[in-house]
DNA sequence: CTGGTGACCGCTT
DNA sequence: AAAGCGGCCACCA
């Protein structure tokens, strides 16, 4: 059983529902660590199974895009997550109502 | 093997 | 309010 640290963030990652975000912290809660967001981050970095793994749903806890996506740029995931039917506030995605506690 | 770094978060000055 | 530091995991030199 593949229970490597990665491997759990990457499920967890692909738990997302469409249309709902999840923050780097809360992803590192589910996976066991708080302090994993790091990892978490770095994870995503990596990115085995691009189009598998819907890494623009995951936004730091400021509901803020990553500024390293270097993917197509920020706006490509804020793109995506509009598309998706996320809103965006400020250049922000209010928590409040699109926040993914884990709970399905 | 050692050291440094990274898509972060929280606590402490 | 702003800045600094530690913590966790994996990868590269």
């Amino acid at each position: 059983m593949s229970e490597n640290t990665f491997t759990k963030i990457y499920e967890v990652v692909k738990k997302i529902p469409r249309g709902r975000v999840c923050t780097y912290g809360q992803i590192a809660l589910l996976v066991g660590n708080p302090r994993l967001s790091r990892v978490v981050g770095y994870a995503l970095h990596v990115n085995p199974e691009p189009g598998v793994i819907p890494c623009h749903r995951v936004v730091n806890r400021n509901g803020e895009v990553s500024r390293a996506f270097a993917f197509g740029g920020e706006n490509m995931q804020i793109q995506l997550l509009e598309d998706e039917g996320v809103e965006f506030v400020a250049g922000r995605v209010p928590l409040d109502r699109y926040m993914w506690y884990g709970d399905e």
